[in-house]
DNA sequence: TCTTGACTTAGAGTTAACTTTAACTGTTAG
DNA sequence: CTAACAGTTAAAGTTAACTCTAAGTCAAGA
């Protein structure tokens, strides 16, 4: 079990310290622990959980929405329906966002093609 | 040869006035013509442009650069190269993009799999 | 003729997601 | 012991891309 400083969880998860402050501000990582002088230790559960997060990011979800999605996970069992219900929706959204990326992809090699 | 006002291409592209004009505002509409009244009239090769302006967007293009692009195009075939070198670097890019879209993708199927 | 509604402009306001600053504190190498 | 450094906080600043407002113009229908 590793303990990171923000310098070397930053370096890991590729996100700024700052980045990093910011979304526990914003309450995406609830779980953070302190030392005894007040600075901050990522365990490997919370690179997983930033992992997700820029996972979920990446793929066009909202911080906002995110985070209801770590407010929800942290109930358990309770919510596990409502929880899963925004990870099939968000698949769906992926889904359909891979799709437009092709048809854009064809049209940009298209205009590559024209040589005009 | 149809001409569309504003309220119609808005529509039709399925972006607002207000974005058409900020469009136009920031040099990305350079030929869209106006009326005795001084109201635009869009024009079928407006429009076009406007698709391909939606799909450099789509796939991670900012204003600024396509920006650029257009004014490239605007030069002829004396920067043909140019902006051809742009459109090939920005087909890697796509590229690379669904490529981190379907690995995120199987992350989002995997977390619904887990049913924890 | 009047009013309604779609348009015009310049410029101000908004939003998300950072990013930086200022002022400070605690740790460590020489 | 002290200078440099890595961290802390609250709050202000930045950026891209819209989005809206205010004040005005113009054309068409009752």
């Amino acid at each position: 079990m590793s303990l990171y400083t923000i310098a070397q969880a930053s370096q890991e998860v590729e996100l700024t310290a700052y980045t990093l402050r910011y979304y526990e501000k914003e309450g995406l990582l609830p779980n953070v622990t302190k030392d005894a002088a007040g600075r901050r230790k990522y365990r490997d559960t919370d690179l997983q959980r930033i992992g997700f997060i820029k996972c979920l990011k990446g793929t066009g979800m909202s911080l906002k929405q995110i985070k209801e999605y770590g407010d929800l996970y942290k109930q358990g069992k309770a919510k596990f329906n409502q929880r899963n219900a925004m990870l099939q929706s968000h698949r769906e959204k992926i889904l359909e966002e891979i799709k437009t990326q092709k048809k854009y992809l064809k049209m940009v090699e298209a205009k590559i093609e024209m040589k005009i």
